[in-house]
DNA sequence: CCATACTGGACTAAAATAGTCCTAATTTCA
DNA sequence: TGAAATTAGGACTATTTTAGTCCAGTATGG
C-alpha cells in the first residue's frame, strides 16, 4: 500500500534519536535502548546509515555513531534513499531500465512525473522537522481520513 | 524501495487499455490479450477494479468491463486507492492507528505531511495523462538519475 | 594484549505478493 | 428450457521480499 518498510521507520527513529544527541558519539546498544529498536536490528541499520554517509562511525572503546551533518540539512528524501535505495515508483523508472512488459513502458513517463513530485515533497522535510512534536503539522490533512493518531490502547 | 507493486502496474495498464476502448464493453480475455497480462491475473484485477467502482461490469454473453467515468476524471490517487488500498506511508497514518512503538508516533506528524504532499502529486495526474506517450513529460526529471528508459534488450 | 565496539556478510524465519484455479451466479440466445 | 459465455467470490500455492539474528573479522584505546 505504498507504505515504507518497518526497517525504514526504525531507521528514521534512530536518526531522530541521533539528532537529539547533538554530536555526541552513541554506541549501538545505547541507540537501541533509546529508540526501543532491538539491538541487532539497530546495528544492522546503523551499518547501512554509516555506509550511506548520513552518520559517522568510530570503532573501539567509546566508539559509536553520530550524524555527519546537522538535522536541518538532512532531508527525508536522503533518508529514504539511504534506507531503501533510490526512490522509484516503478522498476522502470530506475536507471537500470529493467522493465519487461512493453505496454508498461508507455506508462513510464507519467510514473516519472509522479516520482518527481513525490521527491519534491520528500526533499521539503528535514530530519529536524521529524524531531518536532507532531502538532507542528496540524493543518495538512489531505489523506481523506481523519488520521486520529494511534493511542497505544491497552 | 517505495515502488508500487507489479499488480498495481498491471492494473494501471488495464485501465489505460480500457480508456482507449471508449465505453465499449471488453471481456476479460480481450483485455488480457490487449495488455499482455495473463488472463487469470487480469481477471483478478478486473474484479478488484469493478468493486472499487472505477469500472463497470456486465455478466453473461457479450458481457465485460468498461470505465464508469471518462479517463480525464480518474486520478492516479484513485487508481492506487483502488488497487492497493488507501495510500499511507506508515501504518500509523492510517485511521486505525495501529502503531506499536511509542517513539514512532512522535514522528507520525511529519510522515503525514509527506503523505499529504504525495497525495497531491497523485491527484494531479489522470488516467488520460497515463495514456499519453511518455514524451509528454520530458522536462521533469528530479529523480537524480538519468532515467534512460528501459530498452527491452534481448 | 585485552576489552570494547564497529564491519561485513551469511543465515533463518516470517510475511507479503503474485499467480492460478475452482465453484457459483448471471445473462444471452437458440 | 437449456447451453454457452462471462463475471463474482474466494481458496489455495508458490515465489519473493522483508525482518530479524548471529558470527567471525577488524580497528581503537587503555
Amino acid at each position: 500500500m505504498f507504505r515504507i518498510s518497518r526497517l525504514t521507520d526504525y531507521g528514521t527513529l534512530i536518526l531522530v534519536f541521533l539528532a537529539s544527541q547533538e554530536r555526541r558519539l552513541c554506541s549501538a546498544s545505547e541507540i537501541a535502548a533509546g529508540t526501543h529498536v532491538s539491538q541487532p536490528t539497530a546495528q544492522k541499520l546503523l551499518k547501512v546509515l554509516a555506509r550511506s554517509g548520513l552518520v559517522d562511525s568510530a570503532r573501539g572503546t567509546d566508539g559509536g555513531y553520530r550524524l555527519t551533518r546537522n538535522p536541518e540539512s538532512i532531508t527525508t528524501a536522503e533518508i529514504l534513499d539511504a534506507l531503501e535505495g533510490p526512490v522509484a515508483i516503478t522498476e522502470c523508472s530506475t536507471d537500470d531500465g529493467s522493465c519487461e512488459l512493453e505496454p508498461m513502458c508507455q506508462v513510464g513517463g507519467a510514473w516519472q512525473k509522479i516520482n518527481g513530485a513525490i521527491r519534491i515533497a520528500l526533499s521539503d522535510i528535514t530530519l529536524a522537522d521529524l524531531g518536532q512534536p507532531r502538532t507542528d503539522f496540524p493543518a495538512l490533512n489531505l489523506t481523506g481520513n481523519d488520521a486520529e493518531h494511534g493511542t497505544h490502547s491497552s
